[in-house]
RNA sequence: GGGCCGGUAGCUCAGUGGUAGAGCACCUGACUUUUAAUCAGAGGGUCGAGGGUUCGAUCCCCUCCCGGCUCACCA
C-alpha cells in the first residue's frame, strides 16, 4: 500500500502504539452497553454511579485542552461525549490519547455518567482502549464528502459522515419487509429460482452473456424470474414470489443500473384485476412504512398511494395524447404514415410493437406522475400475455406508473401453450426485423404449458424504483448501496 | 453515443502565459467544562494523462482518460 502523508503519520502513530505494546486492532471490545442504551437510561446509570464501557468511532475533533480534552463517539446506535481528564486516566493514557489516538479511531472507554455544567451527557473516562486503530483520515469537517463518484465508490465512509444515506437504506429495507409481510400473509411462497440461465426470457432486453467451463456452455444472466416462476405455477404451488437480482446489458442513467432488484410474484386462479389490487396494497404499505404516511413526496410532488389507483386503457391514452388510434393504425407502415401526417416527434422503429411503445413513453408516459395504471397493452407488445376476451389483439396486462417511471407490469398470464409458442415466433421475425431484444423460443416452458397452467396472474415490480419514489432519492444511485460505476484506471 | 460543465493539497474550493493559493484536516507549542474550542507557528502539490504552440504552459491548442448533469435506448 502506498500511503500519503496524512496516512503515513497515522501508520506511525500505529507503529508506536505496537512497541509500547499496545495492539492497534485488539480482538474484541469488552463493551457493555450500546450508546442508545446509555443515553435511555443515562439519569439512572448516573445517579447508582454504574461504570459503563461504551465503544465507537471518534467523530469530529478531540477538543484537547492541556489537562482535560473532550471528544465524540459513535457506534451506528447514537453519540455520546467523553469527558477525558490527565487526573483521571493518568499520564500514560492522556498523551496516548493526545498523541496517538486520532478522529475516526475506534475506541472504548469505561467511566461513570455525569452531564457537564451545559448539560451534555458524558462518560467521565477513568479507562480508555483502543479498538481499530484508523490509518485514512476523515473528510473536511464542514463540507463533508460531496463528490457523488467518491461516495459511491466509498460507499463505507459516506455511510459514516452522511447520516441520511444510512436513513435510506433503512427505509429500503423496511419497504421490502413490507412487501415480504403483504406477499407472506396473501398465501405466496418465497422461492429461488436460477441466475444463471441457459435461455434467458421474461422480459424484452439484452442480456449479459457468460460461460461454463466444465459444461462447456453458454449461459446468461437472467433478465428476468417470470418464466421459472410460472413453471411453479404449472406445479401445483398457489402463489410464488420471489425478491432477487436481474441483470441487462443496457445503458446506465439515473433509473437503470446494469443489475437491479426485481420482486415478481404469480398467483394462480387469479388475473390481472388481482395484481392490480395487489400492488395498489404493495405500495400502500411500502409507502406506510417508509414515510409513516400513504402519501410520498417525490421532488415536491406530492404522491397518495391511499387510494385506488385510476385505470387508463393503452389505446385511449395514447389516443387522447397523439391523436392516433392504434387499433385502427394496425400496420406498421399505416401507423409510421399517420405518425408523420401528425407531425409525431418519435424515433422509428422497426417494428409496430416497438412504435407503439415509443408513442407511449414520449406522448403519454412523462405525464403519468400521479399512482397509474396503464392497462390493455397491444398483443404484440406482450408476448407472455393473454388476450382479452372481447379484443384479441389487446392483452389483459398493465403497466404501473408512477412521476413519469414504470414501477411494475403485470398479466393475465398466458397459459394456452399453442398461442405462446406463435408469440415466440412472432418474436423471433422481430428479432430478424432488428428487434435485438425480442423473446427468444423457450421449448421447456412450452413443455411446461403443456402439462397445464390454470389462470394465473403475474406481477413484477422494480424495487429500486419504488424506492426512490418513495425515499424522495431522483438518482437509482442513492437507492443501492454499491451501484455500478466504470472501473476506476490502476 | 450526442450536448453542456468539470478534474488544482487528505477534504471543500479559489486562481494565473512568468517559482502554486485559501479554509478545514494534519504536525509543533500553550490551555482543566469544550460543542466548528481558542491562540501562536510549521509542513504538505506530477495543477487528470499525453502531445503541440511558446524563451517559458496548471493556464492557450489537439487527442485521450475519468466524473456530473442532460438527450437518446432500456425497467
Amino acid at each position: 500500500m502506498e500511503l500519503n502523508d496524512l496516512q503515513a503519520q497515522r501508520a506511525a502513530k500505529l507503529a508506536r502504539l505496537r512497541t509500547d505494546g499496545i495492539s492497534p486492532f485488539p480482538t474484541r471490545s469488552a463493551r457493555t452497553h450500546s450508546i442508545t442504551e446509555v443515553l435511555t437510561h443515562f439519569d439512572d446509570l448516573a445517579a447508582a454511579a454504574t461504570p459503563v464501557t461504551v465503544a465507537g468511532r471518534i467523530v469530529g475533533a478531540r477538543r484537547i485542552m492541556g489537562k482535560i480534552a473532550f471528544a465524540h463517539i459513535e457506534d451506528g446506535t447514537g453519540t455520546l461525549q467523553l469527558w477525558i481528564s490527565r487526573a483521571d486516566l493518568g499520564d500514560t493514557w492522556f498523551e496516548r490519547f493526545r498523541d496517538e489516538l486520532d478522529s475516526f479511531d475506534i475506541v472504548e472507554a469505561t467511566g461513570t455518567l455525569r452531564r457537564t455544567k451545559v448539560g451534555e451527557p458524558s462518560v467521565f473516562v477513568h479507562t480508555l482502549g483502543l479498538l481499530a486503530k484508523t490509518v485514512n483520515p476523515p473528510p473536511e469537517k464542514w463540507a463533508g464528502l460531496t463528490d457523488i463518484e467518491e461516495r459511491h465508490r466509498q460507499r463505507y465512509l459516506d455511510l459514516i459522515v452522511n447520516p441520511e444515506v444510512r436513513a435510506v437504506f433503512q427505509a429500503r429495507a423496511a419497504a421490502i419487509s413490507a412487501m415480504r409481510r403483504v406477499l407472506d400473509t396473501g398465501g405466496f411462497l418465497e422461492v429461488e429460482t436460477p441466475v444463471l440461465q441457459p435461455i434467458y426470457g421474461g422480459a424484452a432486453a439484452r442480456p449479459f452473456t457468460t460461460h461454463h467451463n466444465a459444461l462447456g456452455q453458454q449461459l446468461y444472466l437472467r433478465i428476468a424470474t417470470e418464466l421459472y416462476l410460472k413453471r411453479l405455477i404449472v406445479g401445483g404451488l398457489p402463489g410464488v414470489y420471489e425478491i432477487g437480482k436481474n441483470f441487462r446489458n443496457e445503458g446506465v442513467d439515473r433509473s437503470h443500473n446494469p443489475e437491479f432488484t426485481m420482486m415478481e410474484c404469480y398467483q394462480a386462479y387469479a388475473d390481472y384485476t388481482t395484481m392490480m389490487r395487489l400492488v395498489e396494497d404493495l405500495l400502500r404499505a411500502m409507502c406506510l412504512a417508509v414515510n409513516g404516511v400513504t402519501t410520498a413526496t417525490f421532488q415536491a410532488q406530492t404522491l397518495d398511494f391511499g387510494p385506488a389507483w385510476p385505470r387508463l386503457p393503452m389505446r385511449a391514452a395514447i389516443a387522447e395524447h397523439t391523436g392516433l388510434d392504434i387499433g385502427s393504425l394496425s400496420e406498421i407502415g399505416t401507423l409510421h404514415a399517420a405518425i408523420a401526417a401528425n407531425g409525431l416527434k418519435v424515433e422509428r422503429k422497426p417494428t409496430w410493437a416497438k412504435q407503439v411503445d415509443e408513442l407511449f413513453s414520449a406522448y403519454v408516459q412523462p405525464l403519468l406522475v400521479q399512482p397509474t395504471f396503464i392497462i390493455d397493452y397491444p398483443v404484440a407488445l406482450s408476448p407472455l400475455a393473454k388476450r382479452k376476451p372481447d379484443d384479441p389483439t389487446f392483452t389483459e396486462r398493465f403497466e404501473a406508473f408512477a412521476v413519469g417511471m414504470e414501477l411494475g407490469n403485470a398479466f393475465t398470464e398466458l397459459n394456452d401453450p399453442f398461442d405462446q409458442e406463435q408469440r415466440f415466433l412472432d418474436q423471433g421475425r422481430d428479432f430478424a426485423a432488428g428487434d435485438d431484444e425480442a423473446h427468444q423460443m423457450d421449448v421447456d416452458y412450452l413443455n411446461a404449458l403443456l402439462y397445464g397452467m390454470p389462470p394465473t396472474g403475474g406481477l413484477g415490480m422494480g424495487i429500486d424504483r419504488i424506492l426512490m419514489v418513495l425515499a424522495d432519492r431522483p438518482n437509482i444511485r442513492e437507492v443501492i448501496l454499491f451501484p455500478h460505476l466504470r472501473q476506476r484506471e490502476a
